[in-house]
DNA sequence: AATGAATGAGCGTTCATTCAT
DNA sequence: GATGAATGAACGCTCATTCAT
């Protein structure tokens, strides 16, 4: 599959990926036949066998990009920024608002997380991104400005809030990114900053099912 | 398929049910054929359809009586508590361990969510359960306990992490639900509680491409 | 693949079996596809692999019973035969018999002996059938009928010059077995008792290139 | 096809030609794809059908170029003998020692018995190469030398035995040439020489099924 | 003489669903 | 209630061959 290809082949290529990460997305993975993608595209069946070797290889780089692309955007945005404190809130900004100008992307993301066959490349991907924060996070708490913890659980916290969120008021409810940037920023920021007494679990009545 | 059925019936449908939904969690609903189910309960492909209309009507079931499940736990452990804020931990507590003792179903969830035939089941599922919470968040605010802002929004705050955490060091790691409960709790008061002066999008530097 | 068959399944995969026996020694292995067989024989596709479960397993199954039949032939002829070197002739007469009578099997076997996928299922029908002969052999030579060899190596000449010419004078021109069994005795036998003396490898002026 | 090539050309053939022939033998003729001989020779898809007009004449082409080898060597062997008898012996003992030194074709000609396209060729070069050995036995039997009988059908028996020591003791279990030639000599020379007498129809207990 | 790109019919196989018994 | 047999559309994929450059 290491292929030289010509400028025309590169085109090509990137209809497919075009084509089918926008099909992918809206009707998902198991729905997109390879069939569809080349009718789509308008070419042969083995003109799609030319450039990827199977329909989820296809898939597996759609992903990669995705995430790389992604990763590009948070450390694009981060650059400029020395508070660590400050950094965070800029991911997550930059994390919508990527995520709000691809949302065919998101859709691909959550898709690949319930499938047992790209977990694994979506987990080498997160991985990064993650390590990326949770450093961060480590910074913030050296300095004092975060409350002790395991940085990569609060990594994973972080991301977690984005992503359903993202998930629920933009993908579901077609919102805008800017807009939930606050509050998504307000909570982080809160379950990062916020003391541990606020942790009732101490009190003698609760109890757990 | 309102179906009147025996005591035996009842056996057979719960049979399958089970059966099934063990495999969809192992080896993925697009995995899993009937013929995979019938053969591993033992009985014929007519026997399949006499309960259930098609494999996806099947799935769905599944789904719905793992959200009502879920819904129960949570409900029951938060009978007892009269203050909001508790009753906001003590669900995130409770949702942690029956997610833990229930891991063959948070993976149907996972794989629900991304795909589009499955996603209304869910979404109605989640709705009832965000109402839940989100009345304790709307009453913790009035009694000036949470700090103002969109009690549904916070609530899918809750979720994501809730979910985040419980797919990274539950379901990827095998941890157990207990071990991470304080700090998903820490985060999520932190989330409700820390005031808005945190938000440092005020700031005249920051900037989000 | 172990299915319990009702009279009516056996039937039908009889049917395929032996319509698809007949077409792979017409038409060949490769140009003859699933649903040529399928068709030919009015079902489904489903039906086919409801009894096999892919087509190489379906030829497998043809190339098994066609080695068994031929051996039973063999053995039935032999039963009553007390001489070993009678014994050989006897089934030398046999298999001329029976691959006249199964032509189109015969085929089948002359084309698995090229094809890699079915060479082990060949040699280990074949091998069960040499050490059949060879037991004769070995007992003729015991009784200073047959000259002294390797009775393996004598086998294979027997079944070389059998093969041969069934593949000439029955397959390729339509010949009758019985019309070339006295021939072939008559080789087979003088290759077998003949003196070494006829050897004439010991003259000097002999050389291969 | 009939194409006047330079020196370049004749090369590129012969590279086409021999890395072809490698492969078929090794992989077989359905499993090796013109892709895989044209990456193997390094060229594009364009000089393999400068060169031959399909992969099919590709095959052939190399069939008929092994044929006329094994011809040649059979006739350089024995022109220095004037004996027809001796002719045969050193006649089977260097198509032995060529199968040997060419097992490559070997495992060619034997795939090309199994497949309809490719027996028309096959049977004409060895109507030739027959008719070379049918004539040394005529001669045979006009000097009293072989017994009485059809000099094509002893030649295919001669032929059978060869093709089938060639296929077990050479390509299959990689022994030499020249260790099986004087048990092929044996038995086919004592097939040929034998006395009618060793043929036991006659007696009247004899049966075939 | 040579290339990489493109074609598309055809392949073996799967599987949710229906049917006759 | 239950069975095994049957259906057939659809799938992912292969590959000999052709084409434009």
């Amino acid at each position: 599959m290491e292929r030289r290809l010509t400028a025309r082949g590169r085109e090509r290529r990137r209809q497919l990926l075009d084509f089918a990460a926008e099909r992918f997305a809206t009707r998902g993975y198991h729905s997109t036949s390879v069939t569809d993608i080349i009718e789509g595209v308008g070419v042969g069946k083995g003109v799609f066998y030319w450039y990827f070797s199977s329909k989820e290889e296809l898939f597996l780089e759609i992903l990669r990009e995705a995430m790389v692309e992604l990763r590009q955007a948070q450390q694009e945005a981060i650059a400029d920024e020395p508070d660590p404190v400050h950094r965070i809130e800029v991911g997550i900004r930059s994390s919508l608002v990527w995520l709000d100008t691809h949302r065919n992307l998101f859709a691909l993301l959550e898709f690949a997380v319930g499938e047992e066959r790209f977990g694994p490349a979506l987990r080498h991907g997160q991985k990064i991104a993650v390590a990326d924060v949770a450093r961060q996070v480590e910074m913030g708490m050296e300095q004092g400005r975060i409350r002790h913890g395991n940085p990569e659980l609060l990594t994973h916290a972080i991301l977690g809030v984005t992503n359903q969120l993202t998930r629920v008021f933009i993908h579901e409810r077609g919102g805008r990114g800017s807009d939930i940037a606050d509050d998504a920023v307000a909570f982080c920021l809160g379950g990062l900053l916020g003391q541990d007494k606020i942790l009732s679990s101490a009190l003698p009545h609760t109890t757990v099912r």
